[in-house]
DNA sequence: CTGAAAGCGCTTACAG
DNA sequence: CTGAAAGCGCTTACAG
């Protein structure tokens, strides 16, 4: 690779001291506007970028952020990330992407991943696959190294204080969810739930429960399965459910990819959605807007968690103040298409 | 944040020069066995990490690659951004993630991004998005700046040898695809093209237009139309086409995206895919997949081609040879599902 | 306005 | 086996 000038060799040709060349690179005041132009000029002729080893070693800062998702591939991932890439190239600051994957040892994976990226001098970590009492939190805040959890969060009591998040209220997206279904004409839902040990659902879980208690429908832990957001499992737990006695007229799978698992399931055994089995989903992928598929879900603004994830942890990061904390928690919203029945004018009831 | 321990804490404490710690920690000969372990203990237990800036900045290299894509919320991008990061961080890299977006200035965005990653001292680029002439690259040859390119390729006579790149043989492609129509029984078919600057594009419709001479097909070039790889256009498109008189009876989409587009139009007036018109795309994204959707398309192995590209573009970067060119090119394959009529037993024709 | 010196945290010849 | 010195490419007080 040719090798590349140094603020040395623009100092050599200028025939001035380094100290005049970087600063009149960098812009201070204190140099005569002469020497500036020649040595701006003679940067530019030799195609003049500034090492940004050396620079990092100075500043203590790299500009780059790290993001850590179970699989970019997995659409709702990659929608995050494009947010959060979008933002963190607006403010001036470069993404690394690091990948969990499925690992049964995901805590472990995460904390080399953390330790790896540290060691790296990122300047701060977007954190999205954290468990409810995920270990590797605590290190963070004893370090008080910048992080935001986006998507899930830890719920550790003595951490709730000292955590950055960005969120959707997981609690009414299960509860909301659940009075839908329930207004659609539904008494007894089947909730396939993701990864119990995510707040997201575990959340979801829960609100659906208070909502089932409040609307005095039937409850049934045997109609609850963890899934652990993986759509083969939710297409199995369907593909059991259906065939159970007295089965669920509804299903409300924490996801929409889990949903589409359902969805499987339940065609294959030619059944109709909605006429015969109802199902909702979450997150508002593209896919589900597809025709055919259609399937009403309720919304994240995933890409905007990423931007907002972004700026948080930049401002953190730039403010270096430890004592504010931002703790954001957005709005679900359901989208209505035909999954769960399709009433333009209301509800059942 | 907390203040990180250097070398020179470790010396002061062990009592002994900083030169004997760095040889103890990066496990040189030549330091006995006592101060190594003496060394090695302490930075344990000052959870001793070197500043990588410091360490890049002697060895003039980073340890990080970047990745260049469009959007890293397309699925395709997506999966390949996940082979790219899975082998890099097997080999002992990190992966930067830029996205162009969709802006028409595409060549001086990615012209900027790459100077961006340069002048972050990257190792290496992979690049996913260059037009048929694309200027950057002759930039980075001249440079001898490590990089691969991945999906498309630069078609300048005056670069061929000295690229590197893996991507499918698009012109196999458009062909094997054009014949498999022209078997299940369609003599004149719409081609939903890609981009045509884009060597997929470019390529995949000169295989079709090839394939339709060798076949004896209708031809029109009314009947090729360039979509740039946007649903929304590819929609449109067909819209058109399946109002005008001899309509074709297939359309080829360059892209599964497109072809979501074109499937659109087609049930949006009523008719039946494959049983009035029939549609292949190209990715084998995992929509696909989805009964109801059942599209028969042309597989590129996405992820491996990520994979390939990482190590083809680490393998550079380390040899550092300048005289060695790996050209990789994979072989398309059709996955048959519904969407071009289902013969199980064989063709048509 | 300009430059010599020290230093960021590390490694690499080179003496001892 | 061990350490003092120089250096990677830059910036930042500090003198002049």
């Amino acid at each position: 690779m040719k090798k590349r000038a140094t603020i040395k060799d623009i100092a050599q040709i200028a025939k001035i001291s380094s100290t005049a060349v970087s600063m009149a690179l960098n812009h201070r005041p204190g140099v005569s506007s002469r020497t500036r132009e020649k040595v701006l000029s003679i940067a530019t002729e030799l195609g003049y970028q500034p090492n940004y080893a050396a620079k990092s070693l100075i500043s203590r800062q790299s500009n780059t952020l790290a993001l850590i998702v179970h699989n970019i591939a997995d659409p709702f991932y990659a929608e995050l990330a494009l947010g959060v890439e979008g933002e963190a190239a607006r403010l001036g600051y470069s993404l690394l992407i690091y990948n969990t994957g499925t690992s049964p040892r995901i805590e472990e994976r995460e904390r080399d991943l953390i330790s790896n990226l540290r060691a790296r001098g990122v300047d701060g970590v977007i954190l999205s696959t954290v468990s409810l009492d995920d270990p590797n939190i605590e290190l963070l805040v004893e370090d008080r190294f910048p992080f935001v959890l986006v998507n899930r969060l830890s719920l550790d009591p003595k951490l709730q204080t000292k955590m950055d998040f960005v969120v959707l209220d997981n609690l009414s997206c299960g509860y909301k969810g659940t009075e839908h279904l329930y207004r659609m004409g539904h008494d007894t839902i089947a909730v396939i739930a993701g990864a119990l040990n995510a707040s997201t659902a575990s959340l979801r879980t829960r609100g659906s429960v208070q909502a089932m208690k409040d609307l005095g429908m039937n409850r049934d832990p045997k109609w609850v399965v963890e899934c652990h957001y993986i759509r083969e499992e939710a297409y199995r737990a369907a593909k059991r459910i259906l065939s159970a006695q007295n089965c669920p007229s509804a299903f409300f799978a924490q996801d929409d990819n889990m949903a589409l698992g359902v969805r499987e399931a339940i065609l294959e055994i030619d059944l109709r959605i909605p006429q015969d089995i109802s199902l909702l989903g979450v997150d508002n992928t593209p896919v589900t807007a597809l025709t055919g598929i259609e399937l009403t879900t309720i919304t994240q603004h995933i890409r905007q968690m990423g931007i907002t994830g972004a700026k948080t942890l930049i401002n953190k990061i730039e403010m270096n103040n430890p004592h504010m904390v931002n703790q954001i928690i957005m709005e679900p919203e359901i989208v209505i298409r035909k999954s769960c029945g399709f009433y333009p004018k209301g509800y059942v009831r």
